[in-house]
DNA sequence: CGGCATCCGGGAAGATACTG
DNA sequence: CAGTATCTTCCCGGATGCCG
């Protein structure tokens, strides 16, 4: 006798009308929004995102694609020949979600169990400079950093006291840093000095190395909640 | 033989300095975030709680105040006698997570599948409040409006362009809404007039009647995202 | 290799019943 | 009222394998 399998949809939602509910029904479930995150500065392959995500199993992987997909989040797209891969991109809606993402981050940043230890991927470093930027600290600057991460390039521009950064390369860089994203974090965030880091062999840095430095001093982590 | 119970704690999470996989691991959790929203506007009791969370079970209700306390998000206390029941109250920087609900309520309110004809509890419906509240709309107004939701009352003032709400009574209210929330959300949502809502036996509204409609004006859901 | 099925073990979520 | 105990269901995560 062949069973059929009951699924019923309305037991993992939440029957609220509260917009917050509704979000944690889209990206609630474990790793949508670290796929989003991977996602916030263009478009991936299934095995890029695999590879930034370790952890993440194919299987779910797959499942969180679709679902993110008929939610309306993302949606692939096959890149023209002769590429001819198939990629996973945002939806305009999907981007605005950074703004959760970068709420989330800064407010988790306080908290006394974060480890900022554990590895960084480079989107990651990417969004915590978005998150962490203080527009105060950067008046009057103006200055590019490129960023050399494995196989990803990303560009850095700080000008009328704004942070703009995405993919690929810039055009006349005060700096460019190659190397993993957690020295970097270490210089920004944990106020290491970056000629120590390239003393160390955590990173190669070509070009104005004071301009790092001052690129660090544009961002402060939150300080931690006193919970009692 | 007996088999050594291993608990791997590391299962559940994401090895990954990236705050905001912190923020997942301590609210990503099912019915997490919104046991904080529904003590955002005090503490509650266990059993308040459960009424205003449909859905969630009492064991589960127990896990999630569990691992909030640790975390530090909130804390128990016990009132002092005569009331001497115990309560569950946000910390300090629990409270903070205020913008993570909204930033979420707001982007999930875009979505195409958002329903909003569900449920909705007294606290969802200030918290929309604070969301959708929009500043220049309110320019000049002040006026101040009661809400009676079954036993709990909740006051909101639109002065100098801000709105503030919170529980207790309003001092002199323009007017006193008696009720549940559905129908006050198609008021200031579903531009459904307040004068219909009370001819319906929905909702009993006492004082002026045009200060509910002004009030109801300064809100609005923002366009749905199309996700073609 | 990228994408996606399928099977399985462990554990979290959910419903219900029970206790102080 | 405030939880605990127990049982079932189903999701998560790993492994394997298929197919282009």
């Amino acid at each position: 006798m062949k069973l059929e399998k009951i699924t019923d949809q309305s037991r993992r939602r939440y029957e609220d009308a509260c917009g917050t509910a509704h979000a944690l029904e889209i990206l609630g479930e474990r790793w949508a929004l670290l796929i989003m995150r991977e996602l916030m500065l263009g478009p991936k392959r299934f095995g890029d995102l695999r590879a930034s995500l370790p952890g993440l199993s194919a299987n779910v992987l797959t499942q969180r694609l679709e679902g993110l997909e008929a939610y309306g989040v993302l949606k692939r797209r096959k890149l023209p020949p002769p590429a001819s891969v198939q990629v996973y991109e945002l939806t305009e809606w999907g981007l605005d979600a950074e703004g959760i993402i970068k709420t989330m981050g800064f407010w988790a940043a306080r908290s006394p169990d974060h480890d900022p230890s554990l590895p960084l991927s480079p989107v990651s470093l990417m969004m915590s400079f978005r998150t962490m930027f203080d527009a105060d600290k950067a008046r009057g600057a103006d200055l590019t950093l490129e960023f050399r991460l494995g196989d990803e390039v990303f560009t850095c521009v700080v000008r009328d006291g704004e942070l703009t950064n995405g993919r690929g390369e810039a055009e006349r860089p005060d700096a460019v840093i190659t190397g993993t994203p957690e020295p970097i974090a270490g210089i920004v965030y944990g106020d290491v000095d970056p000629a120590d880091m390239v003393a160390g062999g955590a990173l190669k840095i070509e070009g104005d190395m004071d301009a790092v430095r001052r690129f660090a001093a544009f961002f402060e982590l939150p300080e931690k909640a006193s919970v009692s």
